[in-house]
DNA sequence: GCAGATCATTTAGTCTACTAAATTTAACTA
DNA sequence: TAGTTAAATTTAGTAGACTAAATGATCTGC
């Protein structure tokens, strides 16, 4: 299931199973209510969604239930990146990066760091 | 307006505007059932719905409207790498360029005309 | 002038995500 | 064991995007 779509609040879940590994749906409650108002019983109803989807598992420990990540961030860092892509950038990544360089604000820093993953990848590009 | 959120097929429909500069309804029914089966009546709904969004006006012909682009594709695609770069990458634009070229098939062209980009942009940094 | 075509508008239904109250179930505690 | 608490489940509702049939309005050729 390395497709995965997640709606707003669910990757907001997401996130959280991510940064805590496991966490029961109280756990991800309070940690969501740090930022933004959300009544347990939605986090509930949206974690039955991620299981359905394949997304998450859950666990049982006594009586409650621990949930746990199955989809990994980067499986849907790829998902999402390459939706922007096709439907945005016309599947051009060339055409994003260059998009990214020119409208989004960047150090000079920011720059040298990405010239360093150029020169990274261009050892081993292929073709 | 130069934060708009499309839907899927909205953006096609705007895609198709971009592309001919102005369209019918139409038109633009014609140049997407090139692709995919869709109702005239349902791009007309669309239609509306981008009008009312402020991302389309129209003007009349005769009987029938043609509709104009209000919102550019630069300022779309800002606005839609901003939302992946903020919901799934913590707002850093580093972070982005790294997935991509570790999870993006590149050939060696693509590598060295990024690389380029980053050459060109990096005379240009501020701060 | 009217038949057929074409356009815009109205109406209506589905689906997905989100929201959360209300209810039920289970367990702990005094 | 009765009562409180905390969990899970059920139920219900809203909103936005999409879908398109049905209806209404206007033009065009004959």
């Amino acid at each position: 299931m390395t497709n995965t779509q997640l709606g707003r609040v669910q990757l907001l879940i997401m996130q959280v199973l991510w940064n805590k590994g496991r966490a029961t749906a109280r756990e991800i409650t309070d940690a969501l209510n740090a930022t933004m108002p959300i009544a347990h019983s939605t986090v509930q109803t949206l974690l039955r969604g991620l299981v359905d989807k394949g997304a998450v598992k859950f666990e049982a420990d006594g009586r409650t239930f621990v949930f746990v990540p199955l989809v990994e961030e980067s499986q849907f860092r790829t998902t999402a990146t390459r939706d922007l892509l096709d439907r945005v950038f016309d599947g051009n990544v060339t055409s994003l990066v260059a998009h990214l360089l020119h409208h989004e604000k960047l150090s000079r820093q920011q720059v040298d760091e990405i010239r360093k993953l150029i020169d990274a990848r261009g050892k081993k590009a292929r073709d």
